[in-house]
DNA sequence: CCGGTTTGTGTTATCGATAACATTAGACTA
DNA sequence: TAGTCTAATGTTATCGATAACACAAACCGG
């Protein structure tokens, strides 16, 4: 004799797909297509089916949809922290570009973290998303494996790896801040200071600082003058610890790249504070374009990065991967987007008063 | 005769439970044992069996473990918008206090939109969360009939609702502007305008308004000096302009009060700009005790709210009251939570200069 | 040494939707 | 008019894990 069916106990509680159907006096299948706008459906028959299911208040249960046909209708996308404007405008750049295909984002925060990051990666993996984005960063080896082993599509984002894992959105981190440090170095700024990060190997933070080395060398310029603050992010006070910091240790310091906006902005506040003039007597330049530097007196140079861009050109790469799934795997591919300097008030060529 | 099987034709590609189950020689179900912690099972059979799991590489899929157990262990968040650290923080908060019990967050933002919350809370319930958690706001008919109707545990945050669809954890937004707008009298201004937004019926926004017109006129003071000035939330330029406009209509006024940190920022650099001394000519408070107003110079005055604690709690009622499923639904709960004035320098009493 | 408990593992049916194929009823071609 | 095609809907088996129960072996006190 059969087990009873312990699970009768909970049939009839919530209506399904099953109700629906014997309500409308069609099958399940029928009221399956009806809710999906592809499959051949007559529309008399269409709109009776979605009157019966607004009338019993129909919520089909996506966790058993996906189980069956094995779409997850998912798209992961991991970033350091939301905690930045920038992140948070990739993720709904991200999003915006999704819903017209129905792809839902679910997101995962690594606090810059890499034990974090790997743990996220599996729980993202083990409800097998059609594809996933991850921040560049340096990533655990298990890691790695995970996500080469899964068969899912992987991008990387804002930045371009010299060994991506699969599909890349982003931009040169190192070229970028390199950039930034020669519109410096043209302002004739000459004894000029980093405010960075600890702990930065592998991840966006250490290109940037690399990319300031490599332009002060090129110049033959003194690349020493190097802070490495706090774990990323650094904040706005970690960012005005630092310079002064700076000025103590190298008080004839000219100019300050800063790993980001938000540090510059600190490093700003440190010199009001100190009655420094600014560009006065030290310019100052961030990375990122966050609003503080467009809305601080005087507006910090910066370099522009267009995180929604980035989102809705990572979203269309992940509609063309799983659309053009069928067979021909057309290779790994890349997507460039700008991150150029925007001169500001911070950056101006001292005045001669 | 059957119908032959379909689905065969992607059997083996990746690997199953049980296929881990026969390489380790046991049933399925055991797997299923050793991959949680709970379920009895032999301390021997369990560490043969992950070696197992990890020789082959075995990524459990909890869509199909969702759905048999009928438990999706995720809980759904709703936000206006992740561009906004005390959100990010509330994320975190909760995703941290829900973690242990393997519970995994998933987010959506509504852009501070009715409709859009709408569609969210559709998506969000066809995924079967364990609880809801909403950021206050006004919801459309169908966004609360759905909800309530889904028999899913429900938290509204950020507020103390008048008319709470389940359960609370927040403040009120309204008694802490109001308690801002008193610090600002009580500092010796008198003709005090407010910067909010446009479009605010039913939200955070509007219950600040109110508490801020809620002290002036409880002090017999113009509370007329009101300027919507954009759709939430609104940026630093945005309140930059709005200054800007308060200055040219009503130039005599000694005080602003603003909906948010970034807005008050805004103000500030308009003064700035215009050589308005702060808070010696014009005193500025803000809401939400972002990192700006720490360290602008002058530093702004807020009401500081904690986006990590409302997170924290919240993860604690969610795993409260999934605990407590037991039967005995105990009604809603509250949780209330601080925001309370923080002086900075951006309203001290005017210097005598 | 025996009934009863505990511990560890196996069996079976099932969660709710959907893919693939089957079927039916008209429409249309030759 | 017969045969073919197409549109609309129904049938069946299944996705992969797990709940509930079944059952065997080990343990235990008297």
């Amino acid at each position: 004799m059969p087990a009873p069916n312990p699970r009768l106990l909970n049939a009839g509680q919530r209506v399904k797909m099953a109700d629906v159907a014997k309500a409308a006096g069609v099958s399940a299948m029928t009221v399956s297509r009806a809710l999906k706008h592809d499959g051949r459906i007559a529309p008399a028959t269409r709109r009776h089916i979605l009157a019966v299911v607004r009338e019993l208040g129909y919520v089909p249960d996506r966790m058993a949809g996906s189980f069956s046909s094995q779409r997850s209708g998912i798209v992961a996308l991991l970033v350091p922290s939301l905690n930045n404007p920038h992140f948070a405008d990739t993720a709904s750049g991200l999003q915006e570009a999704l819903r017209p295909a129905g792809l839902q984002v679910i997101l995962g925060y690594t606090n810059y973290r890499k034990d974090t990051a790997e743990t996220l990666i599996q729980a993202m993996l083990e409800r097998r998303p059609e594809a996933i984005v991850l921040t560049y960063d340096d990533h655990t080896a298990r890691a790695r494996q995970l996500l080469v082993a899964s068969g899912i599509p992987v991008i990387e984002i804002w930045e371009t790896p010299r060994r991506p894992i699969g599909h890349v959105v982003g931009f040169s981190n190192r070229q970028a801040a390199a950039a930034m440090t020669q519109h410096l170095i043209g302002m004739g700024r000459q004894r000029i200071a980093y405010i960075g990060e600890t702990g930065d190997e592998g991840t966006r933070g250490a290109e940037r600082r690399k990319g300031f080395a490599d332009a002060l060398k090129a110049a033959r310029l003194d690349d020493k003058r190097q802070i490495a603050m706090a774990a990323p992010p650094v904040s706005m006070l970690q960012g005005r610890d630092a310079m002064h910091h700076i000025m103590r240790r190298w008080p004839d310091t000219d100019a300050v790249m800063c790993v980001s906006d938000p540090a510059a902005f600190g490093a700003l506040s440190a010199c009001q504070l100190e009655g420094i003039a600014v560009p006065g007597h030290v310019a100052i330049a961030g990375f990122g374009d966050f609003e503080i530097s467009r809305c601080s007196v005087p507006g910090i140079s910066t370099i522009a990065v267009n995180g929604l861009d980035i989102g809705m050109e990572t979203g269309r790469m992940v509609l063309g991967l799983l659309q053009g799934d069928s067979g021909h795997a057309a290779g790994p591919q890349a997507v460039l987007v700008d991150a150029l300097p925007v001169v500001r008030g911070s950056t101006q060529r001292p005045s001669l008063e």
